[in-house]
DNA sequence: AAGTGGTCTAGACCACTCC
DNA sequence: GAGTGGTCTAGACCACTTA
């Protein structure tokens, strides 16, 4: 039990990984206090803190003051999805990235997106289609709609250099939003535009994104046939 | 500039948020060191570092040791997803979830999977397949295939009552591991199973898991038609 | 060379919660 | 009431990066 000179918060916390994952300590099992853990290790107990908390964070610890600290039961993989903006996603794949506005209007949205939107009834809002690619390969379609309301200046933006999603980026760092991931079917006029088969199977992510508890942009990005979304636990 | 009574980290890492939210600080923008953060908001540099080590983590801000602190340019939105059994998905939704066992059997496994396996040619794997059903309506296909070498006892293991699911967390914490999200085309195969047309557009998860640099199990899941994925910013 | 963040320490007090 | 985690503090030293 060579605990000694684990006296940093990164190496008590790989060795109380490496309890869990050898199951010295078991889903269930109450580990020892800090104060214990900090003798043990030969450091201060706010570097055993520092090294649990990240866990507990993370769903692989459940802390609670007196009762302790518990291996979680049922260990929640919690896993970092980075969301980059297109072009960042595009050139990192060392392709080049180009954009085309297909549609740019003013009109009523339909009601799923108007009752995100809180928009009156037949109110108009911008709607927005734009095509990406990567080295001229259609790479993700983006069907948007922009809340005027909370970004006049959207009515006079030029997206030809910055893409829509770029532009409010900038305009508009925004503190929240809700993101959902699925499955859909590519409609003919989306198989146009993506190069694809109508029918296919298309993997699409819809988003929301609000600022000061108002929706800014809702977004739906159909990306092109085979398309993975990855990341690691 | 009402900055006092800072003096917790929570609060210094919401008003970092206000300012970069509200363009007083804006991306790329340097801002103002830890010492200088910590007199402005009344509290010690320990508590602004803590405030800003978490936000750089969440990718809003970039620091370097003597460039400072900026705001990031291109902010990168960190979504957290949790990755729950499927067993507590379903009750989460308050409906009842059984799990019945399709197939099982040792045979090599397609080479898609072997190479992620690192398995012998035609070496035999676990496969199993299992449906999952959500008050008895069918919810996910699970495709698995189990490295016996890793894992041996999972030859005689009973998955009646613990689905692989959940007898694989409890045997074996994993501390690795990748994942992917696509949309496939459903097979007639998988349509009887879930239920639902041939051709329909389903939502699919690849996963790798990973303990002490070996993969233990590569799975495939394919979800019931519509399902959605959500997640938080 | 010097400025900045990264981290550790020892001690302290508080907040929660189980008994 | 007592044990535990949550957090703050003041100071210190180190590591890295830029100038």
């Amino acid at each position: 039990m060579k605990a000694e000179g684990r006296n940093n918060w990164k190496s008590v916390q790989e060795e109380v990984r490496h309890r869990i994952a050898a199951h010295i300590w078991r889903p269930g099992d109450l580990i020892p206090n800090e104060v214990d853990l900090a003798k043990e290790f030969g450091c201060s107990r706010t570097t055993v803190n520092r090294a649990l908390q990240e866990l507990a964070d993370g769903g692989l610890l459940d802390r609670k003051r007196k009762a302790g600290t518990r291996v979680a039961h049922n260990p929640v993989r919690r896993a970092k999805l980075d969301i980059p903006l297109i072009r960042a996603e595009i050139e990192a794949k060392g392709a080049v990235c180009r954009h085309a506005i297909l549609t740019r209007e003013m009109r009523p949205a339909p009601a799923s997106v108007q009752v995100g939107m809180r928009a009156e009834p037949n109110e108009a809002l911008l709607h927005l289609q734009a095509l990406y690619t990567a080295d001229d390969v259609p790479y993700v379609f983006e069907d948007r709609w922009i809340n005027p309301h909370v970004v006049p200046s959207v009515i006079d933006a030029d997206f030809s250099v910055l893409s829509p999603n770029e532009w409010l980026v900038r305009q508009v760092p925004a503190d929240e939003g809700d993101i959902a991931f699925c499955a859909t079917t590519c409609s003919p006029e989306v198989a146009a535009k993506l190069s694809c088969p109508p029918g296919a199977a298309l993997f699409a992510v819809d988003r929301t994104t609000m600022h000061a508890g108002q929706i800014v942009t809702s977004v739906r990005l159909v990306f092109h046939q085979g398309y993975r979304l990855r990341t690691q636990l």
